[in-house]
DNA sequence: GTAATTACGGATAAAAGTGTCCTTAATTAT
DNA sequence: ATAATTAAGGACACTTTTATCCGTAATTAC
């Protein structure tokens, strides 16, 4: 459904919301072994999630490192996706059609409709915390390694 | 969801579906001028669909083209997708995670399967006819141009 | 047959996506 | 101040996607 870059954007931030502290900063070496995903691109993505909707933070130098703040936390799934500039995957026409609509309608628009509601739903009302609060109780992964 | 390619793939097939049998074949300048795809690449497109899983038949030569038996328009959409090597989409982890099952669920697991398997179930039930008849009845569009 | 038409197939190229590497800047510890 | 650590930023490279072009093969009309 997203692009890697946006893979590893979410996994990223899930785990930086998970351990990253301002007081416990979590160094890139950390989050890309944490999360399977290539370090120096993992990097680039961080820079993204930074600049352009600030769900992350970040400080150099000795013990710098990434973290985010409570209230960035308590944001939905979906400013991750519109930091990404992948959240356009929501409204998108199966077909590719730019003027798809209830007034002309590709063939799967009706029935499209209502899945992609759930989507954008689940996106927007599922919060970073959440999705974080899975991995400390146990209950998600976002790594590939075996149980 | 879905790259280009897969788009103007399923657009030239609901085309083909709808207007071409083989005694009225369609020729590609047809096709992409009816579904707002650029012609050469669509073309190569139609090979794919062709060879990949014999979703669509042509002929060369004067009054040449597309067409589809009706034995082919009866099934479902998701051949396209397979055709084109896409219908892993439908399998794959909002996260990317090769591995996200039950036992051992990325965050977002149990609340998007809910959405995936409605999705599975659409690509598999909607048939090419019905696409292609919802064009005929005026109910439906698969190009850009203003109504 | 010859010419005209149409899909087929290969080569090529531009753009986007994915990824690495190295230098610079910022911060901390000594 | 100096050295060490860490993110920031730019340059570069590889791959995939998207797209075009052109010669070839197949078919039809004459």
């Amino acid at each position: 459904m997203f692009s890697k870059a946006t893979e590893y954007a979410l996994r990223a931030t899930i785990y930086i919301a998970q351990k990253g502290t301002e007081e416990n900063k979590i160094g890139i070496d950390e989050i890309s072994a944490a999360i399977d995903s290539p370090q120096s691109y993992t990097a680039k993505i961080l820079q993204l999630l930074r600049k352009n909707k600030k769900v992350i933070r970040s400080v150099s130098g000795p013990n710098g490192g990434f973290y985010m703040t409570e209230q960035a936390k308590k944001q939905s799934v979906r400013v991750v996706l519109e930091a990404m500039g992948e959240d356009d995957v929501l409204e998108k026409c199966v077909l590719g059609l730019a003027k798809c609509s209830a007034s002309k309608p590709c063939p799967m628009h009706s029935k499209y409709k209502v899945i992609k509601e759930q989507l954008i739903e689940l996106f927007e009302t599922k919060t970073i915390q959440q999705l974080a609060d899975d991995i400390i109780n146990g209950e998600g992964f976002i790594n590939n390694r075996s149980k």
